[in-house]
DNA sequence: TCAAAGGTAGGAATTATTTCGTACCATACA
DNA sequence: TGTATGGTACGAAATAATTCCTACCTTTGA
């Protein structure tokens, strides 16, 4: 039941969204590599990744070069596409579309390093400056 | 079976956020007028909107004053308190923990309108000027 | 050659999420 | 009083997400 879903948007699970981030990191690669990468994270059976790589094959989410024994695995769509996405969605469930609103909400967070802090502003200012 | 989990941080589901979103937005308040608001954005059948209502009491995530037969439900914990998590756990899932790379997305997001754009330069020049 | 090692496929169980039907209770008013 | 209206409670079904067992296929090396 090959269910790709070529024109929707992607929308990975929390799952999903870790064997991406694996892909994203290392590139193309195996499920044996991406399930040592989550095993430095959390415990996780190899059968468990296979199984959520095919489910994201199925879904469209990545694609797959079965020309080898060890099948190699791949993103669809790239990093920067689905996080920006991702981050729209958020953006609107959360803050009503407002990215000013996350803006405020990310400065007063406890959690945001002075460094991070640091960080930022040298951004802005350099969009200031343009 | 009340399962109220005082301490563990509220990870509201799509639908529990929003009803939250309604929560913080008119107060507290009963299911029907929280059905109201939801039937402007989406079909959605009251007693649907009752069982969240009741499975969010039972997961500490609401209370309520039973003292009417009319129950008014309330959030347990603050608008802010819970978006910061949730935007806390976002930046670690998406970006590492990296704020600044969040707010690079977001400057680079074509979805962010220019309006938006100008509010956040003029909150990050408040901050400039501290 | 044949057994071990290491792949993939696919089913099945469990849990979480979403949805709504039905029963039952209280209030209001004809 | 008794019926319509509008609440809550509860169970159950459907779907999605998570997890892993077992079967089976290839490769490799003793």
């Amino acid at each position: 039941m090959n269910m790709k879903q070529q024109n929707k948007p992607i929308e990975p699970t929390k799952s999903e969204l870790e064997i991406l981030q694996v892909l994203w990191e290392i590139g193309p690669t195996t499920v044996r590599a991406v399930n040592d990468e989550l095993l430095k994270q959390k415990e996780v059976n190899y059968t468990t990744t296979l199984k959520f790589m095919q489910i994201m094959v199925d879904k469209g989410m990545l694609k797959r070069d079965e020309s080898k024994m060890k099948h190699v695995y791949a993103v669809v769509e790239e990093e920067q596409e689905t996080k920006a996405h991702l981050l729209d969605k958020f953006v609107d469930s959360m803050y009503r579309g407002s990215a000013s609103k996350l803006m405020m909400q990310l400065l007063g967070n406890k959690k945001t390093s002075p460094e991070e802090l640091e960080e930022i502003k040298k951004l802005l200012k350099s969009i200031e400056e343009q």
